[in-house]
DNA sequence: TTAATATGTCAACATGGCTGACATAAATTT
DNA sequence: AAATTTATGTCAGCCATGTTGACATATTAA
């Protein structure tokens, strides 16, 4: 449709396949915390508000939504509720009095904490299983990023998917 | 809060840039057919089935359920509208006749190549600006799956925040 | 014949995106 | 000092896409 190379027609299976293992991979690593955020009421908004406040303490409220890239309206229905709920607390900006600051209560380190440590481990299982480099050693690390009980499905549709693909070039 | 092994501390900071990679990567990377699927008036529910029935031909609707891990609800609504758009269609399983194989129409298939074209250029584009391997590989590719006008400022904020931090290991 | 399976459909609801308008206070510019 | 811009908050309302649970149909399997 669009004037695209498609020259190179050897990675071209490599590629798709690295395109669904991103999507495989994804979706199984912000599913980690999901657990803990459905009994606080939390959905996966709130813990991408609870993430990078606690990473970088005493942000603006523009620069949150920089780096989410949302709407106001959107951020604040989250930033209220774990506002409400004790998990964020804002400040008065010293040189600027028109910020309001963002940080972590304790209660809201503590949650970024818990959500953080099932990805942190995955990612340092995900690295420690992976060897090689390049290429190959990203399909591994996003292969090994995904759920060991998943694995076996993923590596079949994957390998099913190629063997059913028209242009099998490698 | 729960029985996690924060022993190694030597590559914790390096794990979380990983975590906030994966996000920023991800982010632009889904960001890169929109375009496309606005003018159909589609959204990206829309964009994976068109992805995973292409890849696979005569998919049940089954298959395609677990695949996405949705509801039949939730599939059904973006199903029907590629059907009644003419980009999906489907056939009458031949050994079980209760199955609705899944298929592309020809429009369905120009489709799909155009949505996964910059995805693939994208992914082609950050392994071949990437060299190095292991753990610091996966960075690298991670890094240049970001779109180059975001780049700045996402290397900038990984590195603030990294400043920033409580433990700054390495 | 009965039960299980594959699929479709309905009502109802929740989350988290969006737009656009408008308000306030504080900082900046004129 | 007055006017403007900036940082933030808030309101009403819309949309896409996820959820549950119930139920219907056709077909296959027991």
């Amino acid at each position: 449709m669009a004037d695209i190379n498609f020259d190179d027609t050897s990675g071209e299976n490599e590629t798709v396949a690295l395109i669904e293992l991103l999507f495989f991979a994804y979706r199984d690593f912000v599913s980690d915390p999901d657990a803990v955020l459905e009994q606080l009421g939390f959905g996966r908004a709130h813990h991408r508000v609870v993430h990078f406040v606690g990473r970088y303490p005493g942000m603006t409220v523009a620069q949150l939504l920089d780096i989410l890239r949302i709407t106001k309206q959107s951020l604040g229905r989250v930033l209220k509720d774990l506002i409400d709920k004790g998990y964020v607390f804002q400040k008065e900006g010293e040189t600027d009095r028109r910020q309001r600051l963002l940080h972590l209560t304790k209660a809201g380190e503590e949650l970024r904490q818990q959500l953080m440590a099932p990805q942190i481990s995955r990612i340092r299982r995900a690295v420690s299983e992976t060897a090689g480099n390049g290429k190959s050693s990203m399909r591994d690390i996003l292969y090994h990023l995904v759920s060991p009980e998943n694995r076996e499905g993923v590596k079949d549709w994957i390998d099913g998917a190629r063997k059913l693909g028209e242009k099998a070039g490698d």
